[in-house]
RNA sequence: GAUUCGGUAGCUCAGCUGGUAGAGCAUCUCCCUUUUAAGGAGAGGGUCCUGAGUUCGAACCUCAGCCGAGUCACCA
């Protein structure tokens, strides 16, 4: 059924059909050339005043002020905001007055794009504004936009602000709260300064099967879904370090790929179902070198973000400047906690967890036990970017054991703003330990792990062959936006983050 | 999942102890040729999230549900 309109989008409807009427088709199809953008006028014209003398601009209207015969309104191109002044005997030279008497007056309306020829002048309060000698519409908007008002202290007035509303209407979002774009614009910058990164050190970006008939690379719960044809069970991938190993095994010696992976999990300002990774594969590397490189690669993005290596995240400033800090899980639970745990069984684990008030679950193992401790007593103190090293071999199942830590595999995260931003290891490339591991999680999904891995026989067929050693890294590029842009929630750095549906039948 | 807060006009919000539904902006009509949260005069606009209950009477109280936000938990 559709929805009855609102006497604000029958007003709209009929005057665009009253438009048509007078001659002025709203949808025009013609390319409208333009010369120049609101930003650059500003500035510039600022500096030197015989510029911009002849500009041709569009944009959607975002504000009109109308005096009788003559009326100022507000354009807002891809760049912003900048003020026209349009008179009516200027831009109706001729008898007909219709263009600003009907047109311009009544019939157009804030949201509406206009293409506008004119020159730039200053304004007797000294605005720099487009006085327009011509005035195209190129778009009647028919639904009202909110209208957001700035005054004079920068105070907003009837802001569009309802979280809900914003992420179910981005568009309108990104058109009435300027800041929207710009965490947007830094989230693109920062994925091309990772890409650069990787390009300028010649490692392949490649694509691999988001569909895949066995998922793995990941403790993680999928989506799953049917191909007809085949009629067999695909599922979405949870990540793709599987396949990006498989061309390791192939002769690529450095491969990357920016990944939407999908996990079928929670969903929290940390959690969207979909989401993106940037991992890396480097043949003949270890771990170690890794944490240079991320370093290097951190530094980089925080430079060209903001010009600086210190990031301001909620109270915190973060200086992503090299070198890190690092700890093993034990240097640094011990460093919180006092506790040295490096030594000790299941039993004095569990003993140390009780007196650390940690609630344990009675069927976790060693290594959760170990990793239950260190999220609740370390991850979310540490704010500068900080490595964790050397987890228990339990919890990391593609991970080559530790050259000479018994229980341990050579693994690092990164850890910033207290959560985890980057992770890595020096890649299992020994078959048979491989498969061992596989087993293993095979026999926590038999207890009822359903996130335990399932095992991979094409993935162990590949590595059979042959993979050299290996260092790989993935970076979650949401929550590395997050920080980079000081976003409080993952929904602001995601477009179009996953919702409820509005209507539930 | 737990818990707190919220859902009222296109937008932002107010609405007292239960008694005819309110403001600003937006919209409509009129005036105004350098305004800027433009201004002046007037007007229209509501499934008060949904459903049930209590009551003479519910936006307001009770119960159930839906949706959202914050915090916590889960989740590499």
């Amino acid at each position: 059924m559709e929805k009855t309109l609102s006497e604000q989008e029958e007003i709209r409807r009929s005057a665009l059909q009253e438009m048509i009427n007078l001659g002025f088709y709203p949808y025009p199809s013609e390319t409208f050339e333009t010369n120049a953008f609101a930003i650059n006028v500003k500035s510039e014209f600022a500096k030197d005043d015989t510029k911009y003398q002849k500009v041709s601009m569009a944009g959607r209207l975002m504000s009109k002020r109308v005096m009788g015969k003559a009326s100022f309104a507000e354009l807002m191109d891809s760049t912003g905001r900048i003020q026209i002044y349009v008179s009516r005997d200027i831009i109706c030279p001729d008898e007909n007055k219709d263009l600003y008497n009907k047109v311009f007056k009544k019939l157009l309306d804030i949201g509406d794009f206009i293409g506008i020829e004119g020159h730039a002048f200053t304004t007797k309060v000294g605005e720099i504004s487009i006085h327009v000698s011509s005035l195209k519409v190129l778009c009647k908007s028919l639904r009202p936009l909110p209208v957001v008002k700035t005054d004079e202290e920068g105070n907003i007035h009837d802001g569009f602000t309802d979280p809900e509303q914003r992420y179910r209407q981005r568009y309108v979002d990104l058109v009435v709260n300027p800041h929207v774009k710009q965490t947007f614009l830094q989230r693109t910058k920062l994925v091309n300064t990772i890409r650069t990164f990787l390009n300028d050190r010649e490692y392949t970006e490649v694509e691999t099967p988001i569909l895949q008939p066995i998922y793995g690379g990941a403790a993680a719960r999928p989506f799953k879904t049917h191909h007809n044809t085949l009629d067999m069970t695909l599922y979405l991938r949870i990540a793709n370090e599987l396949y990006l190993k498989k061309l390791i095994v192939g002769g690529f010696e450095g491969v990357f790929e920016f990944a939407k992976d999908f996990r079928n999990e929670g969903m929290s300002r940390f959690h969207n179902p979909e989401f993106t990774q940037v991992e890396l594969y480097v043949a003949y590397k270890d771990y170690i070198w890794m944490m240079e490189l991320v370093e290097e690669m951190l530094e980089k993005v925080a430079m060209d973000l903001h010009g600086t290596t210190k990031v301001m995240v909620g109270e915190n400033e973060i200086d992503f400047q090299r070198p890190y800090k690092r700890y093993t899980m034990f240097e640094a639970i011990e460093e919180f906690t006092g506790e040295d745990i490096s030594e000790l069984d299941e039993a004095g684990l569990r003993e140390v967890a009780k007196k650390l008030d940690i609630h344990i679950e009675a069927s976790a193992g060693k290594g959760k036990i170990i990793d239950e401790i260190f999220g609740e007593k370390c991850e979310k103190l540490l704010i500068q970017p900080t490595y964790i090293t050397d987890y228990p071999v339990e919890m990391s199942p593609l991970a080559k054991k530790h050259r000479d830590k018994e229980g341990l595999v050579e693994r690092f995260e990164l850890i910033c703003n207290g959560k985890e931003i980057a992770n890595a290891y020096t890649e299992l490339n020994d078959p048979i330990d491989q498969r061992k591991r596989f087993e293993d999680q095979m026999e926590l999904g038999a207890r009822g792990d359903d996130e335990a891995m399932v095992i991979d026989e094409d993935f162990l067929k590949a590595i059979e062959y042959g993979m050299p050693p290996t260092s790989g890294l993935g970076i979650g590029i949401d929550r590395l936006a997050m920080i980079m842009t000081n976003s409080n929630s993952i929904q602001d750095v995601l477009f179009f983050p996953q919702m409820r549906p509005e209507n539930p039948q």
